[in-house]
RNA sequence: CGGGGCGUAGCGCAGCUUGGUAGCGCACUUGCUUUGGGAGCAAGGGGUCGCAGGUUCGAAUCCUGUCGCCCCGACCA
């Protein structure tokens, strides 16, 4: 009876299979020739589009820019912050040759542009005057992982970077947070995903951060996901790079940066954290297609019923994005579980009874029976339900963070739960102690979530003293 | 890098044990009938069986080598 099951691995079953079969079936993204390679396909990137244009007014609203720098990073400027090369040397892809000639000096794929940017900024800047510099890019990194995953890791992959300078450490550091509070705004309201902001620890820092501040996420196989991260980098790459400007009281200084980023991945927890057993569900906010309008007739009665739904979506267009499936080839019940797998969030169904009832039945995908919406109250009504189900799918992850969020005080209770979920717990602020936790169950310390104290329960690994609330998970 | 799985039509697979001129489902094309939860009938098109050697009268099938991909771990956005 229900065939989407036929071709969707059910989440409880399996859910890493049924995250490769929604990401197929719903046609977000093919495997490309080289391995860790996709191709986003339009309906995929069309999301990231919205995400984009989301952040990019929230960067621009601050005071950001974009630019764009190059691709192509000489090994001796990558290699000039000892930190970050130690972090990132491993699974930098390098282009030897050029031209058909052997370079004389080996250039990076950029893993990440901290190093290149800092170069060109070294040169811009002089005086205090020249500051803030506050300049984000749009592009695409390379990083040779050696597992993957569509959308959550793959070797090459789009985001943002941003990169700021400041004349103080207060201003860098308050840079880093608000870009953090923007990407928490992103989460929430457009991609209705809730996610936990804090800090990481010291063993699980950006390489070359003094601080890195995070989204961890949530998914639905009780995971997390870290989702964006925003890093203050003190003086570190200033003084690698010489950034260094005249102050106004003569003195030479050198700047304090930042640097934050959010990539594709964002595609993936949208997916984990919203899809069930029929597919896609996508927010209303970010969905290609909003409401699909479904015809339905026979033989001759086809055709008008086919025009009056272009007539509905006339009235809907522009401030909506409505589709009508005219295609003559496929079933009302085909359609219904096609835009379904592709998650567009209300559907429309119009046939000869609801033609002459002068209303149209509507489905949303968030969940529900259908409901019928007389014709006259259908702009009011379509914008009202979209609204609800963006506050709804908020909704329902809200629940299940807190569903799948636990408090322990020793961390063989996370075991007891299979490892599934946030587990709220002391730590006594050893690395020793999170290397132990992730050798005995692959768990690491996601965040220490800013605004929690300790609740003095002991370290949940070692049982000494506390010194930090952390948020214990596995991690994708 | 360890473990597992798989390379045969666009996709999913069977055929391989026991060698004999390549098959099924879906998809695709055309026509007719259909359309309120994945339509039916009919007629079609499409494959150097991952690659390279070898054995053999003959290899998708047996042997050797090789390449690639997917999944699960460890490392990482």
């Amino acid at each position: 009876m229900d065939k989407a099951l036929k071709e969707i691995t059910p989440k409880s079953e399996d859910f890493s299979q049924w995250y490769t079969d929604v990401v197929k079936k719903a046609d977000l993204m093919d495997y490309a020739p080289v391995k860790g390679f996709i191709v986003i396909r339009p309906y995929a990137y069309r999301i990231w589009e919205f995400i984009q244009a989301d952040l990019d007014a929230r960067f621009r609203a601050t005071g950001h820019e974009n630019a764009y720098f190059p691709l192509l990073i000489p090994e001796s400027l990558l290699t000039r912050e000892a930190e970050h090369v130690e972090g990132f040397s491993p699974e930098v892809a390098w282009v030897t040759i050029g031209g058909g000639e052997v370079l004389s000096e080996r250039l990076a794929v950029r893993p990440t542009s901290e190093t290149i940017v800092g170069a060109m900024y070294a040169r811009w800047i002089q005086s205090y005057r020249d500051l803030p510099v506050l300049i984000n890019q749009w592009n695409s990194v390379v990083r040779w992982e050696k597992s993957t995953r569509p959308f959550l890791r793959t070797t090459e992959f789009l985001w943002q970077e941003g990169h700021t300078v400041h004349r103080t450490e207060d201003e860098a550091v308050r840079e880093a947070e608000q870009q953090l509070e923007a990407y928490r705004g992103l989460m929430q309201e457009v991609l209705a995903i809730p996610a936990v902001s804090g800090v990481k620890s010291a063993g699980e820092r950006f390489a070359g951060a003094v601080e890195t501040y995070t989204l961890e996420a949530l998914m639905g196989d009780g995971r997390a996901l870290q989702a964006a991260t925003s890093h203050f980098l003190g003086q570190n790459f200033s003084k690698a790079f010489d950034i260094q400007f005249l102050d106004e009281d003569g003195a030479l200084k050198y700047g304090w940066t930042t640097s934050w980023g959010a990539s594709t991945r964002l595609l993936g927890a949208l997916i984990m954290v919203h899809g069930d057993d029929r597919g896609l569900r996508l927010p209303p906010r970010v969905a290609p297609i909003q409401v699909v309008i479904v015809p339905i007739g026979k033989g001759g009665e086809r055709a008008q019923i086919v025009e009056y739904c272009h007539a509905l979506k006339k009235r809907l267009d522009p401030s909506t994005r409505v589709m009508v499936d005219d295609r003559d080839e496929f079933t009302p019940g085909y359609k219904f579980n096609d835009w379904e797998m592709r998650g567009v969030p209300l559907r429309l169904e119009v046939g000869p009874r609801d033609v002459a009832a002068g209303q149209v039945m509507a489905s949303r995908r968030d969940g529900g029976a259908k409901f019928a919406i007389v014709s006259s109250e259908l702009e009011r009504a379509v914008s009202v339900v979209l609204d609800e189900i963006q506050h709804s799918l908020y909704a329902q992850a809200l629940a299940n963070l807190k569903a799948g969020s636990w408090e322990i005080t020793d961390y063989q209770e996370a075991l007891a739960r299979d490892r599934r979920g946030f587990f709220y717990g002391d730590w006594c602020g050893e690395e020793a102690c999170a290397a132990h936790l992730q050798e005995e169950t692959s768990m690491t310390i996601r965040c220490l979530p800013l605004g929690l104290s300790p609740a003095l329960t002991g370290c949940a690994v070692c049982h000494q003293p506390s010194r930090h609330r952390v948020v214990f998970a596995r991690a994708y």
